[in-house]
DNA sequence: TTAGGGTTAG
C-alpha cells in the first residue's frame, strides 16, 4: 500500500495517511494492530528485556488495569505514573521501552487523551531512525489532535530529521502556523546536518530579516558549523559581528567555532585575534579543544612552527594534564 | 515538555 506523505496534515481531511488510511479503527486500534502485525524490523520487541523492567511497573501488572473497575482518577494516575517512565526511558536513550509502555497504555485502554508527555514519545520515535514510524507516530497524534502545541510539532520536526527525511522536515516547517526558537534552531541545524550548509544559512538569514526572531547561541553554532563547511568567509564574518552585538562571544563553543570557522577559511590572523581576546580567561585556558583547534587550523595552514609554540603555550600554562592524549610516549 | 555543541586521527 503507498503511503502518503504528511504533507498536509494540518487539514482535517488528512488524518487517514500512512497507517490510518483506509483504516476504519481509532487511531489506538491502528496503533495496536499495526505493531502486532509488524514484521522485522519490528517497532517493538516484546522479549525477556521486556518483562524485567515491567515488574518495576505495577500498574503495567495489575489486571485491574484492563479498563473495568477503574475509576477516572485512578486511570489519570496511571496515565501520569506511564508518562514519567516514559520520560526517564527516553533521557536513559531507551526509546524502545519508552514505546512499548505507551502501547501497553492503548492496549489497557488508558485515556493517552490525557498523557501529558507527547514531547518525549515523539522524541522516542527519533531513536528508531525510522521514517515509516515517524510518520505512524504523526498521524497517531494528529489524530488525537495534540498537534496545536508547539512541543510536540518541534519534536515530530526533530524526528523527521533524525530520520534523514528532510523534504518532511522541510514542509512540515513551512507549514507550521506558530513557531518558536526552538522550531528554528531544528531547522538550521537540521539543513546543516544535512550538508544543506547555504540552505541553513539562508534560513537563519529568513529568521532575523523576516521573522525578527534573534538568534541564540544554538542557532550560532549550527551557522557556523556551515560557514565552515562552504568555507564563507564573508559569512563567518558577518556571524563573527553578530556574536560580538549578541554578546555571547565568551561561549567556549562559540570561540571554538569561530577560530574552526577562521582556520577552515585560511584567515589565520582572525583565528588568532579570536584566541588571544580570549586565552587569558581561566575557564577557556583550561579548555583543551579550544588548543586543540587552535593547533591543528596552523598545521592545516602550513604554519607548522606557529602550531610548535602554541603547543609548548600550552604545556607552560598548565595544560599539560591533557599531554598523554597528545604524545605517543 | 521540544532544539542544541566545538578539534584531531583513522
Amino acid at each position: 500500500m503507498a503511503v502518503a506523505r504528511p504533507l498536509d496534515f494540518y487539514s482535517v481531511h488528512t488524518y487517514g495517511h500512512g497507517l490510518y488510511q483506509h483504516n476504519p479503527l481509532r487511531p489506538s486500534e491502528a496503533l495496536q494492530y499495526k505493531l502486532r502485525g509488524a514484521s522485522k524490523p519490528c517497532l517493538v520487541s516484546f522479549s525477556s528485556k521486556f518483562h524485567t523492567f515491567c515488574s518495576k511497573v505495577q500498574f503495567l501488572q495489575n489486571p485491574s488495569i484492563l479498563g473495568r473497575g477503574l475509576s477516572r482518577n485512578s486511570s489519570l494516575d496511571e496515565v501520569l505514573s506511564a508518562g514519567q517512565l516514559i520520560k526517564e526511558y527516553v533521557q536513559d536513550g531507551n526509546c524502545e521501552d519508552a514505546i512499548t509502555i505507551y502501547v501497553k497504555m492503548l492496549e489497557f485502554g488508558l485515556p493517552v487523551e490525557e498523557f501529558r508527555f507527547f514531547p518525549c514519545l515523539i522524541k522516542a520515535f527519533g531513536g528508531l531512525s525510522d521514517v515509516g514510524k515517524a510518520r505512524e507516530i504523526h498521524g497517531h497524534v494528529l489524530k488525537l489532535g495534540v498537534l496545536d502545541d508547539v512541543y510536540d510539532v518541534n519534536s515530530l520536526l526533530g524526528v523527521y530529521w533524525k530520520c534523514g527525511a528532510i523534504e518532511d522536515a522541510v514542509q512540515m516547517f513551512e507549514k507550521m502556523c506558530k513557531r518558536d526558537l526552538v522550531s528554528w534552531n531544528t531547522v538550521i541545524s537540521g539543513l546543516c546536518h544535512s550538508g544543506d550548509y547555504m540552505g541553513s544559512l539562508r534560513m537563519f538569514s529568513r529568521m532575523i530579516h523576516d521573522h525578527w526572531v534573534l538568534p541564540n547561541r544554538v542557532a550560532c553554532l549550527s551557522a557556523l558549523t556551515s560557514c565552515s563547511s562552504v568555507q564563507s568567509l564573508v559569512h563567518g564574518r558577518e556571524l563573527h559581528g553578530f556574536v560580538v552585538k549578541r554578546e555571547i562571544d565568551t561561549d567556549q563553543f562559540l570561540v571554538s567555532g569561530l577560530i574552526d570557522m577562521y582556520m577552515k577559511c585560511g584567515d589565520v590572523k582572525n583565528a588568532e585575534y579570536v584566541f588571544r581576546s580570549i586565552v587569558n580567561e581561566e575557564s577557556i585556558r583550561g579548555n583543551p579543544v579550544i588548543w586543540n583547534v587552535m593547533i591543528s587550523g596552523y598545521v592545516s595552514n602550513g604554519c607548522l612552527s606557529h602550531a610548535v609554540e602554541v603547543f609548548l603555550e600550552m604545556c607552560q600554562l598548565g595544560c599539560h594534564q591533557i599531554l598523554p592524549q597528545w604524545l605517543p610516549l
